[in-house]
DNA sequence: CTGATTTCGACAATCATTCTCATAAGGCCT
DNA sequence: AGGCCTTATGAGAATGATTGTCGAAATCAG
């Protein structure tokens, strides 16, 4: 009766792309795979994708879609906690907040709306004190 | 001495795409362009994309990237003042709504971690009523 | 080990969006 | 209305991120 999880597989590959990703930039698959690459690593660049994609289904990676439209990425710093981010637009550095406020809000204004099936997102970006300072002097 | 502000000219495209934008659905522009194919316009899809960018820079029409990264675009109900919305991801059909807290806890967290040239997104997806209806019987 | 299943990796294929460039149209004179 | 300069259009090529394909390699049970 029961359906067997089909749980993914920890190959070399995941947990090279599990090494190299940090808790502390977003940055997109591209960019992950040129790194591991660049480290010596002979992932294929599809390998990055499916990996990363397999990751943040599990919740062990975070996923965001830049404004461009691009995904990106980080190693989650949190656990399966709910959160948001405020990202530096710039170099992809990130800190996790939260908006306690805001979940609450959110389901009210749907109710008010009858939508259901409600999710959210919210993204905070700016420019990082580093890259504020780099931009100048 | 005056920059003479290049503003965009209105040809018969802008307005044929002003037109058969309405305020309810998000659409992608690759949509809206195949509506006015369909209502006879002879309008070429590169400039629907043009005309929904440049409409989007003067503030006439809302634009939002989706879940998947494509970017979905209605006419602005408010003029210009800033604004979030509640969109039924299945059929685009979108609220306007404003979340003034958060303007300010916004701009207050990223002060705190010393993040500048903010801005933000907030998004809030679900299924609209209609939707939901038609999902069941 | 052995066979069933999943993942890999190189490369082709998609798909939204942008670019190119020759032609058409809008604005602004006279 | 006619002419001139600038911007917009449209058809199609080009781009760029992402996904699909498929034979080979890795993983896992038994
Ligand atoms: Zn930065
Ligand atoms: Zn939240
Ligand atoms: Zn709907
Ligand atoms: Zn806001």
């Amino acid at each position: 009766m029961t359906p067997t999880t089909p749980l993914p597989r920890m190959t070399r590959q995941r947990r090279e792309i599990l090494d190299v990703l940090d808790t502390r930039d977003f940055r997109s698959a591209q960019q992950w795979h040129e790194r591991l690459r660049a480290e010596g690593s002979t992932v294929g660049l599809a390998t990055v994708y499916r990996g990363l994609q397999a990751l943040a289904d599990q919740g062990e990676v975070d996923a965001v879609v830049s404004e461009s439209g691009e995904t990106l990425y980080r190693r989650c710093e949190a656990g399966e906690e709910h959160h948001h981010h405020l990202r530096c637009r710039v170099c992809g550095k990130a800190v996790e907040i939260d908006v306690p406020e805001f979940e609450d809000f959110a389901h009210r204004i749907a109710a008010q709306h009858s939508y259901v099936e409600i999710s959210h997102t919210i993204e905070l970006t700016g420019v990082c004190p580093d890259c504020a300072a780099a931009d100048k002097g």
